[in-house]
This record gives structure tokens, sequence and C-alpha cells, in this order.
DNA sequence: GCGATCAGTT
DNA sequence: CACAACTGATCGC
């Protein structure tokens, strides 16, 4: 039988469900006597979309009733290993540790999130609820809420969050800003300007409602000291740095690639880190793929090669709304074409305000051999089709998916092994472009920020 | 017609 | 395969 989860913030235990183990044998709620409000308790019952995580302290305090509430009683952190850190002994299969991501593909729903950890489906967040708890919108998971403060981030699709008097965006992708559309009337809305142009763009939302604010400087807002930081994901995404009146200090990363660079931020140096909400995507060793340089360099020779043989060659780019821009800017650049893209697209890609994106893009599809297309599009059967389309223009295909997960060992470590899938004229890679962190890049940066070492 | 949710896709 | 980030279909009003 289904759960509510959406009931009050006040319930403490919603009444447990059918099978209440998962495949990896957390609690999907806890068994009337567990007491232990783990880590893994909390965030399995809050609901959805992980899209951020909050590393919290060692010991499994006191049950914390109202996961979602700012009580967060401050306890320190102590960050271990990953796993460790989420009672996870050891994976007793492959896809067990990956889990501890932020924002899966889980979509708005409160149900059946754990299907990214066991692949198996469940049921636990029906609206209609029997027992006359008023159906509202899944309530905010606590994970996205701040605590000691009036924030919330990527937090859109839950109507106005109690106690929230100000929404922070990380960046422009569905699974974050889902839920905001036109009508939103419930607070001020904090992100880049960047983000903020996409907003109002494409979302209509009322500029009222938007606050841009630019990276690395200090804004107060509500009585926090909020920066952000460049989060290196997509354009416009940030991590965001807030400095409480009482000193502690809490980094939200969003969704973010961590990299050497990030470590010279004055405001990740001072090791003063309480409270670190991180992108987990890729939380498991498996998980490997080259910096992007190498990737992008890549890419660049196997476009010259395939152009040499064949001159007349269409290099496809595949990409979501946002991201992946410098795989095909670095195609642009390195054999001086233009960038072709669909209407829609150079509208957001201007956007952006980028003179160097800007200037080569082109709305000519004849007269560039580059073109980026949405992913869904970078298919054999789409790509012959689009090829007729161009009517003798071009001969011949070669195209790359960004994917970002590298599922060939091969592809994590040695880009030359990486094996093209050829039907007719059209010619495919899949490349290890990722614009999250890598299982080691995460290591690296929680041995750099240390949260919380040794209060 | 619109938003919210579910299912499906690469 | 599994993943992020959609896209489209259906539901309820």
């Amino acid at each position: 039988m289904d759960t509510d989860i959406t009931g009050d913030a006040e319930t403490d235990l919603p009444p447990p469900v059918s099978d209440d183990l998962d495949d990896n044998g957390f609690p999907i709620l806890p068994p009337t006597a567990a007491a232990t409000s783990s880590f893994a308790d909390d965030f399995y019952r809050s609901g959805i979309d992980w899209s951020s995580l909050q590393l919290q302290a060692a010991p499994p305090h006191q049950r914390n009733p109202a996961a979602g509430t700012k009580a967060k009683c401050g306890g320190p952190l102590v960050q271990r290993s990953l796993f460790q850190a989420w009672g996870i002994e050891k994976p007793p299969r492959e896809e067990a540790a990956q889990g501890v991501r932020a924002a899966a593909g889980v979509s708005s729903s409160s149900a059946s999130h754990s299907g990214t950890w066991s692949g198996r489906k469940r049921r636990w967040g029906g609206d209609s609820e029997e027992n006359g708890v008023a159906k509202k919108p899944a309530t905010c998971p606590f994970y996205k809420k701040i605590p000691g403060t009036p924030f919330t981030v990527d937090a859109f699709r839950y109507g106005a969050v109690e106690g929230c008097s100000a929404y922070f965006l990380s960046h422009f992708h569905y699974d974050h800003y889902g839920g905001l559309t036109k009508k939103w009337c419930h607070g001020p809305i904090y992100c880049t300007a960047l983000t903020a142009r996409l907003v109002k763009m494409l979302l209509s939302i009322n500029s009222e409602y938007i606050c841009p604010l630019e990276l690395n400087t200090e804004y107060v807002i509500d009585g926090v000291t909020v920066t952000l930081l460049e989060a290196n994901h997509c354009p416009g995404a940030a991590l965001i740095h807030f400095r409480l009146s009482d000193g502690k200090t809490y980094l939200h990363t969003g969704d973010f690639r961590a990299s050497k660079s990030m470590q010279s931020h004055p405001l990740l140096q001072t090791g003063r880190i309480n409270l670190l909400y991180l992108d987990t995507t890729y939380c498991n060793p498996k998980y490997k793929f080259p910096p992007q340089e190498d990737v992008i360099d890549f890419v660049v020779r196997t476009a010259q090669r395939y152009l040499k043989k064949q001159p007349k060659t269409l290099i496809v780019v595949g990409a979501y709304s946002i991201g992946k821009e410098n795989v095909y800017l670095a195609i642009s650049q390195a054999l001086e074409v233009p960038i072709y893209t669909d209407a829609s697209r150079r509208r957001i890609l201007h956007s952006f305000g980028w003179p160097d994106l800007s200037k080569r893009i082109s709305s000519c599809d004849q007269s560039s051999p580059l073109h980026v297309m949405p992913l869904a599009s970078v298919q054999h059967e789409k790509l012959t089709k689009y090829l007729e389309t161009l009517n003798q223009r071009f001969l011949a295909v070669l195209a790359f998916r960004p994917t970002g997960w590298t599922f060939s060992e091969a592809a994590g470590k040695e880009l030359d092994l990486i094996k093209p899938s050829s039907r007719g004229r059209v010619t495919i890679y899949g490349v290890p472009y990722s614009e999250h962190s890598s299982f080691t890049e995460l290591r690296d940066f929680l041995k750099f920020v240390r949260p919380q070492k040794g209060l």
C-alpha cells in the first residue's frame, strides 16, 4: 500500500510499506523499531530527485524528527569514505554504490525513485491519500533546504516551501528547474546572470522574481553571505557558498565537475566548510573518464581524419539544451568552420553572451559542415534521413555523442580504443565527455575541502 | 488549455 | 548495460 510522503513535515514516521528493504539492504522506511534516523533513512524518506546530498556527520545521532526542518542540530561533519558516509558496507553488486546520486533522472513524482538503486519499482507517494491529508505537491526534501537559513536550492516543484524566502537555482537543466513556470510567485529566484537570462527567456518567469548574481561576489541575503562560484558543469552553473551570521559555512555544489583550478578559490581554501551538499552522480570508482581537454582533442583529431578521407563529411555533435559547447566550439576553431544549429538553440547560445561562440554560429545548414543537434537525434536512422535532407551537399556523417559515462573500460583510459558504430554513410562515436566529476575527482575534491575537519 | 505526473528514449 | 536530461502521453481539473 502506498504511503504518503507528502504528509506534513511533522510526520515523523510514515507507516511502513510492504517491501521495506531495497536490493541494497536499505530500509525503505524504518521497520518500526528502527530508531535509526540514519542518513539513508532520511534520504529515502524524503522523496525524489536527489538533487544534492548532504553529507551528514558521523554518529547517526538522535533521531531527528521532521527530516526537512532546519533543526539540523549542527552536528559536525566527518568525511570518511564515500561509501561509509552512507552506511554502505560494500556494494553487493555493481550498481550498488553508484546511487548516491544527486539529481537522478527521477522525475518530479514522489514515486519510485528507488529505481535508480535497485531497478525495482516501488511506489510510495500516492497523492490521493486516504487519511485526509491534504494533497499538495510532494514536500521539499530535506537535502534541498539549507539549515539555519530561509533558503532552498533547486526546489521549484513543491509550490511554496514553508519558511523559504529565497529560492536558489544552481543551473538551467530541467531536472533542477523543474516546476518553474510563468506562474511562479513563491519568492525570489537567485542564480547566475546567464541562468537568469535563460529562465526569463525560456520559462517566461516574471522579471520581478529573477535575481541575477555575479560570480565570485559576496551578497548578503536575509542576513546570510552568499557567493556563487563557477561549477564547471554547464553554462551558468554555480556552486553556492553560504556563510551564516553565526560563522557556519555551507557549500552546495549543485552539479559540478571538480577540478584542480577550483581549489584555488579563496572560499574553498580556508578549510572551513561545515556542511557540504555534494553532486555524487558518479560516486563509484567504476566511472572513469579522461579530462575534458583530452576528449576534445580526440574529437578534433577524429574529425580532421575523416574530413581528410572524405571532404564532404558532415560533422554532427549531439547536445542537450545547454552543455557540451566546448566540444563543438573546439571543432569549429580547429577546422575554421562555423557552427550550424537550429533557431531555438541559436537563441539559447547567443543568450550566453559569449562572443567567441556567437561569432561562429551560422543559420545556414548548407554553409557549414558542423551541425549541433539534440542528442536524441544522433542515431543512425535519424542521421541517415538528415543526410538525405541536405541534398548532396554532404556524402557522409561523422557524429559524436558526448555521453558522460563510460561503458567500455577502454574509453576510460585510452581514447584511441573507442570504436565507432557505422551504418552505411553514418558513423557515430560515443565519447566520454563528462560535465560531472569522476569518482577520483570527487574524492580529491573532498580531500581538499575537508568538510568540517576537526570540529 | 494547463500543469502535474508517468512512461519512454537515447 | 546505465546515466542525465529530456520528450511525449496521459490524467485531472
